[in-house]
DNA sequence: AATTAACTTGTAATGATTACAAGATAGTAA
DNA sequence: TTACTATCTTGTAATCATTACAAGTTAATT
């Protein structure tokens, strides 16, 4: 079900971005590296690739891309925003140790509280906190 | 279910928080204003019964709080925190049009996915997005 | 009433994100 | 291929929420 790197192309000319040498990049970086990043780590991860790349130039690719519904922002942390390919539903964990952020399998858009009966849903979010298995040892 | 503002009292004194004037009238604020509000609105709400209250210390209180288990902050909003009296479980819907936070019920704590048996879970948000039946209109 | 650790306050620092303007480029059409 | 132009990228400066810090104040205990 996941996107596969020429999906992700088709779906940019579908949304009218073009496909920049930058934009790509960054979704391959999303795609080879699932650890939903911050804007800092896709920074870092492609200035050796593109010396000339500049920060803002991630923050604008990621909200041209989180604008197009290409990419999920997750924002379980207070004080730096992550990225994720927009794929199917799942719910992440964070650990309070490591900082890793993990996917868990969870059929959100089966919850359809009564009190939302009146109210358009567009997105959900379920985000999980505490201790990974790694860092209970 | 909730707390009465005679319950936080108690509260505070069981977490060796001192009873100080700012913070008892900071969770009054949280208390008779079920807004999830930000730092801002709370500072706001607050100086005029306190002139000379300092935007410090609403997030010197609010961490207090929060690390004492008796404010939740809702991470909701990307760019700013809100704070909720940390209650039982409930979920929270944003619109996208008004910004209003509405409350929902559901019962997160059931939500106990397989592929988290090995973790310890903490705590656990449910945020959905989209429009709020008054800007449906 | 005296003592003091905890709290509050104002100011300065930090850090993530955005605004802006000038130069570069992807896509299109001749 | 070449020319054209809207879109994109880049560097710098600005913004805004939050935290660090040090000096003065206060809640709670004796
Ligand atoms: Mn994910
Ligand atoms: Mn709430
Ligand atoms: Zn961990
Ligand atoms: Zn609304």
């Amino acid at each position: 079900m996941d996107l596969s790197f020429e999906d992700l192309r088709k779906e940019l000319k579908n949304k009218n971005l073009r496909l920049s040498h930058q934009r790509l990049k960054v979704l391959e970086f999303l795609t080879n590296n699932r650890i939903h990043p911050t804007v800092d780590q896709i920074y870092r991860g492609l200035h050796k690739d593109i010396p000339t790349l500049s920060k803002t130039t991630v923050y604008n690719t990621l909200n041209a891309l989180v604008d197009a519904g290409i990419v999920k922002p997750i924002t379980i942390e207070d004080n730096e925003a992550r990225y994720d390919i927009a794929t199917q539903d799942h719910g992440h964990f964070k650990c309070e140790v490591c900082g890793n952020i993990y996917d868990f399998d969870i059929n959100i858009s089966a919850f359809n509280p009564s009190d939302l009966d009146d109210f358009k849903i567009k997105d959900r979010d379920v985000y999980f906190r505490g201790i990974c298995p790694n860092c209970k040892k």
